[in-house]
DNA sequence: TATTGTTATACTCTATAACTATA
DNA sequence: TATAGTTATAGAGTATAACAATA
C-alpha cells in the first residue's frame, strides 16, 4: 500500500492517492466527476423516500406548466417515451398523479399532479434544496451565483431545453 | 403536438419544451445535465479512436506518477480492481502498456508505459483540449478560469482524490 | 489468514423496436 | 398511414463475489 503514497516521506501521509494533474486541470473532467457524485447522492436520498430524481423531474413539469400528454412531459425532460411509462405509473399507483383520456384524441393521456402529488412534490423540493446546500457547501453566497450563472451559460449552449427564450 | 408549446401564439415556436424552473434554477440540476453530456460527447469522440475516456485516465495516472500497480492505478482512479484489468487487457493489447511481475512480490504487476503509449496519449490529450474547447466555448478567458476555480473548490470538498494537498 | 490480480455472475440502465388503439 | 401509449427484448455498464497465486 505504501507504493501508493505519491507524497515525500516528511510530508503527511494522505490515504487518497491524488489524481494526475492532467485530469484535475480539466473542466470536463470535473463536470464529469461532480456530476456523478451529485446524482449519486440525489439517488440515494430520493430513494430513501421510495422515488428517484426522475420522479421529481415529472412532477415538476406537472405543476409548472399547463395539462401534458405523456409525450409532452417525455419531450420536456428528454426521457424516452417508453421509459417514462414505468415512471408515471409508478407515481400514478403512489396516487401523487392521475392519467385521465383526452376525450379530443383518445390515443392520449393527460396526466395531471393529485393534492398528494403536490404535497410529495413539496417534499422532492426540501431534499434537492438540502443536497443543494451540502453541494455548494464550500462556496460564499456570490460564488454559488456566479457558478450557476456560469453553467446557465454552458446550458444554453448545450442544454437546448434550458435556454432562455425571450419571453413577451 | 401543438399542446407541447409553451409559448404564446403571439411568439415564435420553439420546438423544443423548456424545462421548469425549478430544475433550471438548480445548479445541481445543471451539473448532472452537462456532466452527462460532456461524458457522453467525450465517449462518442474516444470511440472513434476505439478508446475510452477511461483509457486516458489510465494512460494519465501512469505517465504522470511512479511505477504504478493495479491496485494502485485502480485506487488512483476510483475505479474498481476487477474493472481495471479489462481495461489493461486492451491497452495491452493496442502494445500502449506493459505489465510485469514484481520481483519483489510476485502478486503484483507493475504497469507502464510503452512509446506508443505516450504517443497514443498526446492524441488523447489533443482530443480532450477540443471537447474542452467546445464546452467552454461559450465563456471568456476570465469565466472559464473562474468556473474552473469554483469547480475546484467543490471537488476539494466532494472529490478527495482532487484535494490539492500542501507540496513541500 | 490476507492480498493481488483474475474471472464469473448478476443486476441496473438504457436503447430499440415490436405491438394496440386510435386518428 | 401515422401517432400515443405500452410492452418486450437485448445490450451496455456496473457491482458483487468467488477464485488462484503469492505473501
Amino acid at each position: 500500500m505504501t507504493i501508493t503514497n505519491t507524497e515525500t516521506a516528511a510530508t503527511p501521509v494522505s490515504k487518497v492517492p491524488r489524481l494526475p494533474e492532467e485530469l484535475v486541470n480539466s473542466t470536463a473532467f470535473l463536470l464529469k466527476r461532480l456530476g456523478f457524485v451529485s446524482k449519486d447522492r440525489s439517488i440515494s436520498a430520493y430513494d430513501a423516500m421510495g422515488l428517484h430524481p426522475y420522479h421529481h423531474a415529472v412532477l415538476a413539469v406537472l405543476e409548472a406548466g399547463p395539462p401534458e400528454t405523456q409525450a409532452s412531459i417525455a419531450d420536456t425532460l428528454g426521457y424516452d417515451r417508453g421509459q417514462l411509462v414505468g415512471l408515471l405509473d409508478e407515481l400514478e399507483e403512489k396516487g401523487l398523479l392521475e392519467r385521465r383520456r383526452d376525450p379530443d384524441d383518445r390515443r392520449r393521456h393527460i396526466v395531471s399532479l393529485t393534492p398528494a402529488g403536490k404535497k410529495t412534490l413539496a417534499k422532492l423540493r426540501a431534499t434537492a434544496d438540502r443536497l443543494e446546500e451540502e453541494l455548494l457547501a464550500p462556496l460564499t453566497s456570490a460564488e454559488r451565483a456566479e457558478l450557476h450563472g456560469l453553467l446557465r451559460k454552458l446550458a444554453e449552449q448545450h442544454l437546448p431545453q434550458c435556454s432562455t427564450l425571450p419571453r413577451p
